[in-house]
DNA sequence: GCATTAACCACAG
DNA sequence: CTGTGGTTAATGC
């Protein structure tokens, strides 16, 4: 975790804020700048953690992470996403407590809001407000998805749909790099790592992938896209 | 019954 | 940490 606040007014310079953070004025961009630092995270590094007490908004500007929560009997993970985007508004709004954790996947820039300045720019800024609320609903809307899917679909359809969020949303290229082990990737699609093992394998055998340890590589996208449709 | 799906276990690189 | 094979339980024709 390094800090790298050596530049002054940063949050003006930077090229990738958040939709909400661009409808910031001036004197806002001051305050948000005042607020803001920024840390980097390592691999398999934690952001923040369930249960701690949390005092800020997060934003990440780069990298990877997952979102894991404490179940009933184990730990569950409830997504993986990527930058840039915020990280844990409802876990800072919601309650004083985190209710989840988040840990890099990769390398990981965040900028760590105070959760009051965040809050003032809500109740006098609407523009801003409009952008918060809008990410919420769509973060909200893929949750719903993601839960149908794991609930209704079957193992391969549910590997299928994963391989294709990671290929289309996360690395926007066919061919990546599994940041999860086979554990954590079963964890993920709600499996256990030997039905992950064996439908990787079944995928690979089937030419549909080509597989090598992480490093996957799509060959038939239309196929998964019908595995994913149908079963 | 019979087939399919997927979890759990054991064992091996 | 992974991959495979066997066993078993649940579910659906």
């Amino acid at each position: 975790m390094n800090k790298t606040n050596e530049n002054i007014k940063k949050c003006h310079k930077c090229l990738i804020k958040s939709n909400a953070a661009n409808k910031l004025n001036f004197t806002e961009l001051d305050e948000l700048d005042e607020s803001c630092v920024q840390v980097t995270f390592k691999a398999s590094e934690i952001i923040f953690k369930q249960g701690a007490l949390s005092s800020n908004i997060i934003y990440l500007s780069s990298g990877l992470v997952k979102i894991v929560i404490d179940g009933p009997n184990r730990e569950q993970i409830l997504k993986v996403i990527k930058a840039p985007c915020y990280l844990g508004i409802p876990t800072t709004v919601g309650d004083k407590i985190n209710h989840y954790s988040a840990i890099a996947l990769e390398k990981t820039t965040a900028c760590f809001v105070d959760v009051s300045t965040f809050k003032n720019f809500i109740k006098l800024n609407s523009d801003f407000a409009y952008e918060v609320i809008l990410d919420l609903c769509k973060n909200e809307l893929d949750q719903f998805q993601r839960c149908v899917n794991l609930v209704q679909l079957q193992m391969h359809g549910r590997m299928a749909k994963q391989l294709l969020f990671f290929a289309n949303e996360i690395y926007c290229s066919d061919e990546f790099e599994l940041p999860l082990n086979r554990n954590d990737f079963a964890n993920l699609l709600c499996s256990s790592r030997e039905i992950v093992s064996k439908i990787l394998s079944e995928f690979n055998n089937e030419g549909i992938i080509s597989l090598n340890g992480k490093k996957i590589k799509i060959l038939d996208k239309e196929k998964l896209q019908f595995i994913y449709q149908n079963g």
